[in-house]
RNA sequence: GGAUCCGUAGCUCAGUGGUAGAGCGUUCGGCUUACAUCCGAAAGGGCAGAGGUUCGAUACCUCUCGGAUCCACCA
C-alpha cells in the first residue's frame, strides 16, 4: 500500500510547509550499500533515516529519501577474482573489457537483493529516484568533476611511493592501509666503516645513501664523506647525508636511504637529488635485470643475483642472510624486534612501497573550505569528538592518491598520444590470450589499436607523460589511462550528483541536503571528502547534520566478523521477530557515536513491545465506553508533554532517547495506567482513543508495520494511510 | 609519541546543574474479561577516585586510576 499510493515520493504539493530558514524539503541521501553484497546489519541502522523521514514526511514536509548502490572497486573486485580463483582462473585469463563485463553481470545478477531486504526492513525512500554509481549519468558527472578540478589546477600525476598490495595488483590512500605488529629479525650488517642495522636486506642492493643525524658525534665527521662499501654483489660507492630525522639511539644510529622502497626515504631522496631505484617489481619479487645486464660481473655474483632474482622477498630474505654470513659481513642478529606494517586491509598481505605514477588531488584548497564550513557551524557533526577528529584530519591531509589498478571503477578520462609515446609500456592480452609486454609501436604490428584499447591490462606511461582528458577518445592514436579513480573519488560526489543526474529541479529543489548517517568509522573515507567536495564542486555544504551511528556489536560487545561467526543477519530477525522489533532494538537506547551491543534478548524484548502495541489496539474495541472521565484533563495534559518532548527529540536528531521515550510511555504510562483507568471509568473512551491515535502516530516512524496495521483497523478508512498522517501537534 | 571517547543497579546501556532511570536478570504474589511475549509488588546504585567551580554536581573544570578506539613513527 505504501508503494502503491506514491508516499515514498517527496509531494509536490505547493502547499507542502515552507521549512525553516527557506529550507524546501526535508532530504537524505541513503548511503548506496555495495551492489552486490547481501546486507549485514550495519545496512539495518538506515532505520535511523527512516525514522526520521517518516517523522518528517508527517510533519508535512516534502521529504526526499534518495537510496542507491555502489560499485565498491577494489571490495567487488576482490570478492569476484576470490570467485575466478575457485573456478581455477584469475583476473589475468581476460581482457579488460571482458572482466568488466563480467563482473557487471555478476554484479546485476547480486543488486537486486540488497533492495529487496530494504525493502523487508520497512524503508521508505523514493525508489523512483534510485541511482547506481555506475549509472551512466552518474558517471558522467563524475568525469565533470575530474576535468573541472584539473582546470582548477587541483589534479596532477605525480611518481609517489604507493601502499601497493602484490597479492592484489593495486595500490592504495594513505586511509587504506591497516597497520599490523609484527616481529621481524632485525638483521646488523658490516657496512664499510659502519654497521646498520635492518629488516629488509633485500632492499640494500640499491640504497643511494647512508643517513646520519648531523647532531651525532660519532658520525657527523662523515658527512659528505663517500666510501667504498663491500656488499653481497661486490664493491658499492655511498655517501653520508644528515638527516635530522635518523634517532642516533636507534640501531647504530646510521641509516641506509632506498627512496624506492621507503616513504621516508623517499621524501629525503628527493631532498638530496638520489635516484630511485626500485629492486623489488609489482608482484613483490626481486629484480636484479638491473646487474644481470651489467658486463663483465665476477660469476660469484652473477651466481648470487641469478639465484635471487625472481624469488619472491619472503624467499630471497633468508637466502641473503646466508650469504651475509659465509662473507663475514653479518654481525648479529636480533629476534626480538618488534615493529608495525602496513597491510591490505583487504587480504592482508604486507604493503610494497612502490614507485608509481599516479593521480594526485590537491587537497589543501578543499581542507581549507571544509574547515571554514565546520567552524561556522554549516555541518554538525553528531557524535561526541567526531568534530575534533575530523578538524585534525582535515589540518594534516595529505594528497589524495585517486588511482586504482584495477578494472571494476570509472576509467581515468586521460588519454596519451602513441605519437608522443610510440615506446610507451603496456601490457596487453592478445587474440591467442597470452599477455604481451611491451612498446606501444612493437605491438601495433601485430595488433589494431582498437585490440590494444579493449584489451589492455596496464599501461605504464612515464610520470611527466602529456596527456589529454576527454570522455572519448580524443583521437585515432590515443590510448586510454588503465587505471580507475578510487571508490571514494566518486562518493564523495554522491550526494549532489544523485540528484543533478536525478528528475529536472531536483538539485535546486533538495540541495543541501539535511542528513547524512553513516557509521563512525568512514567518518573520513567518506563523510570528509562529501564535505570537501561538495563544497569545492557546489559552493554548498552537501549536508547540515551528520548524524554518526554506532558499531553493531553483538550482545557480548564483541565486533561482529564472518570468522567470529556471531554476525547477524537482520533478515534472520526480522523473520523471527519482526522487522518493528529489530529497528527498534537497534535504536532503543543507542547514541551517536557509540556502538551499541544488540543480541536477541534485545530483540526479543523489543518483539514483545510489538506484541503489547498489537494488544493494546484490541483493547480499544472493547474500551469502556464512558464518555466522561474525571482524569481526561490530567490525561490530556500528560499526553501533550509526551508529544512535545518527542518531537523535540526528533528534531535534535535524539533518535535513541525518543525510542525510548515513546516505549516508556506507552507501555508504562498508556497501557499500565490509562487502559487500566479507563476499565475502572476514570479515563473516557474518547479520551483514550484520541491518546491511542496519538500514540500510534508517535510509534509510526519507529514501528511502520504494526501501526500501519492497527491503523487500518481502526481509522484508515476516514483518516487515510497511518504513513501520510499529520504529526500530532502539541500546546506548549 | 599524538588524539578522542568511556567508567551510572548483577549484566547491557539511557539521562540530567537541584534529593537517580529503562531493558534483561533476581525475589515474592498473580492465568485480573487487551496482552503470561503478561500483570502487581520488591530487592539492588554514596553515578571510578581525589580536588576545584557553585547556594547546590553524577552532570562543568583539573588531576589520578581503569577500559576502548583512532592516528603517526619505527632504518
Amino acid at each position: 500500500m505504501w508503494e502503491t499510493s506514491g508516499v515514498f515520493a517527496p509531494k509536490n504539493d505547493p502547499e507542502a510547509k515552507t521549512l525553516p530558514a527557506g529550507r524546501q524539503a526535508f532530504t537524505i541521501i541513503m548511503p548506496p550499500p555495495n551492489a552486490n553484497d547481501p546486507l549485514h546489519i550495519g545496512h539495518a541502522m538506515y532505520v535511523v533515516e527512516d525514522i526520521l523521514i517518516r517523522y518528517h514526511r508527517m510533519r508535512g514536509e516534502a521529504t526526499l529519501w534518495l537510496p542507491g548502490t555502489d560499485h565498491a572497486g577494489i571490495e567487488t573486485q576482490f570478492v569476484f577474482e576470490k570467485k575466478l580463483k575457485k573456478e581455477g582462473k584469475s583476473r589475468f585469463d581476460f581482457d579488460r573489457k571482458t572482466l568488466y563485463n563480467m563482473i557487471w553481470d555478476y554484479v546485476q545478477k547480486n543488486s537486486g537483493i540488497a533492495v529487496a531486504q530494504l525493502k523487508k526492513l520497512g524503508f521508505s525512500p523514493d525508489w523512483s529516484r534510485f541511482k547506481f554509481t555506475l549509472d551512466p549519468q552518474i558517471v558522467d558527472l563524475v568525469l565533470e568533476t575530474f576535468f573541472e578540478l584539473h582546470k582548477r589546477g587541483l589534479v596532477y600525476r605525480d611518481l609517489r611511493l604507493v601502499n601497493y598490495c602484490t597479492r592484489c595488483g593495486t595500490g592504495y590512500s594513505e586511509l587504506e592501509a591497516k597497520h599490523e605488529v609484527k616481529k621481524d629479525p632485525f638483521i646488523y650488517i658490516k657496512y664499510g666503516p659502519f654497521t646498520i642495522g635492518t629488516v629488509r636486506p633485500e632492499t640494500k642492493f640499491r640504497d643511494t645513501a647512508l643517513a646520519v643525524n648531523p647532531t651525532d658525534k660519532r658520525y657527523s665527521k662523515h658527512i659528505g664523506k663517500t666510501f667504498e662499501i663491500m656488499g653481497l654483489l661486490g664493491p658499492i660507492t655511498m655517501t653520508v647525508i644528515a638527516d635530522p630525522d635518523v634517532d642516533p639511539e636507534f640501531g647504530t644510529g646510521i641509516m641506509k636511504v632506498t627512496p624506492a622502497h621507503d616513504f621516508h626515504d623517499f621524501e629525503l631522496g628527493k631532498q638530496n637529488n638520489l635516484p630511485v631505484t626500485p629492486i623489488v617489481d609489482f608482484n613483490g619479487k626481486m629484480d636484479f635485470s638491473w646487474f644481470l645486464s651489467k658486463k663483465d660481473i665476477e660469476p660469484k655474483y652473477k651466481e648470487r643475483a641469478e639465484r635471487y632474482h625472481g624469488l619472491h622477498v619472503s624467499k630471497a630474505r633468508p637466502m641473503m642472510i646466508e650469504d651475509l654470513k659465509a662473507d663475514g659481513l653479518l654481525e648479529k642478529i636480533d629476534e626480538t624486534y618488534e615493529h608495525t606494517l602496513s597491510t591490505c586491509y583487504r587480504c592482508g598481505s604486507v604493503l610494497e612501497p612502490l614507485p608509481l605514477p599516479q593521480f594526485f588531488l590537491s587537497v589543501k584548497p578543499m581542507t581549507q573550505k571544509a574547515l571554514k564550513a565546520l567552524r561556522d557551524k554549516k555541518v554538525k557533526i553528531h557524535g561526541p569528538g567526531y568534530d575534533k577528529i575530523l578538524v585534525h584530519w582535515l589540518e594534516n591531509l595529505k594528497d589524495w592518491n585517486i588511482s586504482r589498478q584495477i578494472v571494476w571503477g570509472i576509467r581515468i578520462p586521460a588519454w596519451y598520444s602513441t605519437k608522443d609515446y610510440p615506446n610507451l609500456q603496456v601490457t596487453f592480452l592478445g587474440n591467442d590470450k597470452q599477455l604481451i609486454s611491451g612498446a606501444v609501436g612493437e605491438l601495433l604490428k601485430v595488433h589494431t589499436l582498437e585490440d590494444i584499447r579493449t584489451g589492455i591490462q596496464s599501461l605504464k606511461a612515464p610520470v611527466d607523460a602529456k596527456f589529454t582528458l576527454s570522455k572519448t577518445s580524443p583521437g585515432d592514436n590515443f590510448i586510454q589511462e588503465t587505471d580507475t579513480f578510487d571508490t571514494w573519488f566518486s562518493s564523495a560526489q554522491w550526494p549532489f550528483v544523485t540528484l543533478q543526474a536525478n528528475k529536472p529541479g531536483d538539485f535546486e529543489r533538495f540541495y543541501p541536503t539535511q542528513v547524512m548517517d553513516t557509521a563512525y568509522d568512514i567518518l573520513i573515507f567518506w563523510v570528509m571528502r562529501m564535505i570537501m567536495m561538495g563544497l569545492e564542486m557546489t559552493g554548498e555544504v552537501p549536508f547540515e547534520h551528520v548524524y554518526l551511528h554506532g558499531l553493531v556489536r553483538d550482545e557480548k560487545g564483541q565486533k561482529m566478523s564472518k570468522s567470529k561467526g556471531n554476525v547477524i543477519n537482520p533478515l534472520e530477525y526480522v523473520e523471527k521477530f519482526g522487522a518493528d522489533a529489530l529497528r527498534m532494538a537497534l535504536v532503543m537506547s543507542t547514541t551517536a557515536g557509540k556502538d551499541s551491543n544488540t543480541g536477541k534478548d534485545k530483540i526479543r524484548g523489543m518483539r514483545n513491545f510489538t506484541n503489547k502495541v498489537w494488544n493494546a489496539g484490541r483493547f480499544m474495541s472493547m474500551a469502556n465506553q464512558s464518555t466522561e472521565g474525571k482524569n481526561d484533563k490530567d490525561f490530556h495534559a500528560h499526553l501533550n508533554e509526551v508529544v512535545k518532548t518527542i518531537t523535540r527529540q526528533l528534531d535534535q536528531l535524539k533518535v535513541g532517547l525518543a525510542a525510548e521515550t515513546v516505549y516508556n510511555e506507552f507501555w508504562h504510562w498508556f497501557c499500565d495506567a490509562c487502559i487500566e483507568q479507563n476499565k475502572k471509568g476514570k479515563i473516557s473512551l474518547k479520551a483514550l482513543t484520541q491518546g491511542f491515535e496519538t500514540f500510534l502516530k508517535l510509534l509510526h516512524p519507529f514501528m511502520p508495520f504494526v501501526t500501519e496495521e492497527i491503523w487500518d483497523k481502526l481509522a484508515r478508512k476516514e483518516k487515510g494511510l497511518l504513513i501520510a498522517a499529520h504529526w500530532p501537534t502539541s500546546e506548549s
